[in-house]
DNA sequence: TAATAATGTAATACGATTTTACATGTCCAC
DNA sequence: GTGGACATGTAAAATCGTATTACATTATTA
């Protein structure tokens, strides 16, 4: 981070991490180009030799973010050991965790308006988070009665949807989260499980 | 909108009016104080005669989404009527229809870093805003067998997180909104009614 | 090692933010 | 009604972020 001579040596690094301080602290939309130079402490021009503007910083940032979600993710997912239920319990504390220790990641990657279709590297990242939820739901939906099943994307959109639902509203960690009188983790397993039994599961099928 | 004078007549309104419209065009950080005042036809100074700043004028547009909102939703669910759980289908049909047709209220609300815990008039009407799912979940757990029953707090939270949920990632009017096959409203639907039948909605109780 | 690419700075133009002093209009007490 | 207080507007100016351009320095490599 500390520079040796005229060029910086990892200013692109520099940068992102002084994007993820300065939004750690003041929010998405608290903090500036000028800011983060400043924090790496090179010029206000420097930044524009590594990103055309601050929104494509931004997007570097929710690109690192979703990577380093798909890493976190797949570690709890753990390949559905030792069972799917619990497996899938860590995944949900996973991505529970992601978002209160990791707010400025989740911030660019979720509420700063970047738009993932447009960037492929981004659509990427993205797709690969989701496909560790998706491969959790279809081992999930193995063990479910036949009968009636909704197909595999729709239960693994049900469960992101409810996670980060949780996550959003109140599982941030900065100013904005709204309290509950439960922890966010324990109120996403008692969604999962009831929404597990309306499937059917541990039912014969 | 259109001034007559050397005063505006009803800036703070125009002001609320600008910053919707321009929210809804480049989203909850593409807009400043002084695109609003230029749209409005004043200066760049007489904004501050009615907002301490941006922030506030942005939670000022927070609270009008969530008077709004809270309307909406109470009109949806009707008091109930025809059956709480055909109510419960319109009152999530009317969250996603709000998220997709106001996007700039739904960004002020839950995606510009507006804090609600500090104003207390934000946080009464967002707080009444829940107060009517959380309505809604009491009248469905009356119907729900008593035994194993969750508190009708945590059914509501876990309606609301998944409809949030929903709505955030993929039932949005602008061009973060991720793209899934099949409608918003028929994922709600769907996965409230798993979720219901989890709770044992229909059985004798 | 010399040319070239990569990466930094300085200078500059422009616009947004925010304050201060001042101008104009509204409205209520009398 | 009218005069003064208050509300609400403008103008001007200081400060800062954005973004471009010309130039300076270092790294790379043929």
């Amino acid at each position: 981070m500390s520079r040796r001579g005229y060029h910086h040596g990892n200013l692109r690094e520099a940068l992102i991490e002084a994007a993820l301080t300065l939004i750690g602290e003041k929010g998405h939309s608290g903090f500036t180009f000028a800011d983060a130079a400043r924090l790496a402490g090179v010029s206000p021009a420097a930044p524009y030799r590594h990103y055309r503007d601050r929104d494509a910083l931004m997007a570097d940032v929710a690109l690192r973010g979703f990577e380093l979600f798909e890493r976190r993710l797949s570690r709890a997912w753990n390949g559905g050991a030792p069972d799917p239920l619990r497996a899938l319990r860590g995944l949900g504390d996973a991505y529970l965790a992601f978002a209160g220790d990791e707010p400025a990641y989740y911030a660019a990657m979720f509420e700063a308006g970047v738009v993932t279709d447009t960037e492929p590297a981004l659509k990427l990242a993205s797709n690969r988070a989701f496909e560790v939820l998706k491969g959790a739901a279809e081992a999930i939906a193995e063990k479910l009665p036949s009968e009636g099943r909704p197909p595999a994307l729709m239960i693994a959109l049900h469960i992101w949807s409810i996670t980060h639902g949780i996550a959003s509203l109140f599982g941030r960690g900065d100013a904005a989260r709204r309290k509950i009188p439960m922890p966010p983790s324990e109120l996403l397993e008692a969604g999962v499980l009831v929404y597990l039994r309306g499937l059917g599961f541990g039912h014969s099928g």
